[in-house]
DNA sequence: ATTAAATGATACCAAAAGGTATTATGTCAA
DNA sequence: TTGACATAATACCTTTTGGTATCATTTAAT
């Protein structure tokens, strides 16, 4: 099955891809500028940027010959919007476990 | 590199992992029932919950000859704590988008 | 004490992931 | 127009992942 929260938590499983989302929160880059910062080629950063986008986490703009890459807010709240379900249970639980340590 | 942050994506990122946790979130249950729900064999179960555990998304407590799987919040507050940080992009975002649907 | 039940462990397989190298394509600049 | 540059596309390789089948181990029940 490939859904859209899936693509995006597939692309959030990788530390790469997930470095990548951090650098392009500070600015819009090209594919070649990220790819500088990494130890692998830009053959395998296009692989990560491919997944980023399916999973709606960045979005491509070609300029020129260039593309910039730029943070996307859908796939990141595709995966909070799944996550916030959860948010009771972890909730619950780690403030009563702060409870507990409080009272020790 | 295999830090906690990187187990508990990795956990999340198959949609059995996935629907297994929201299963839990109802009720503790052993290897057997879990598998019970799915068309695939106890093994593959068991290699799932596997992960589940290491990206500290459960806990298994052996009573008997059964093992508890018993939904555990540490592994969805790791993933939780490094999305917030992008919080703020598609807060903004998101916002603006509806401000600018708003005024049309 | 035996047997059945619940799980663990291991070896194996196919497909997906993460990577490389190489070749092709489009675009800017002299 | 002819290089040089930025990216695309393809083929290929290795490791991980998701799965099976099989056998071993522990525990409950008769």
């Amino acid at each position: 099955m490939r859904t859209r929260v899936q693509d995006s938590f597939r692309a959030l499983a990788d530390p790469t891809r997930r470095e990548i989302l951090v650098m392009l929160s500070k600015r819009e880059m090209t594919i070649g500028e990220i790819a500088a910062e990494f130890p692998i080629t830009r053959a395998a950063v296009k692989k990560h940027l491919t997944m980023l986008e399916e999973g709606q986490l960045i979005s491509v703009h070609p300029i020129g010959r260039e593309r910039i890459n730029r943070l996307e807010p859908t796939g990141i709240k595709n995966v909070h919007d799944w996550m916030s379900y959860f948010d009771q249970f972890w909730d619950d639980k780690l403030s009563s476990l702060q409870t507990l340590l409080n009272n020790q």
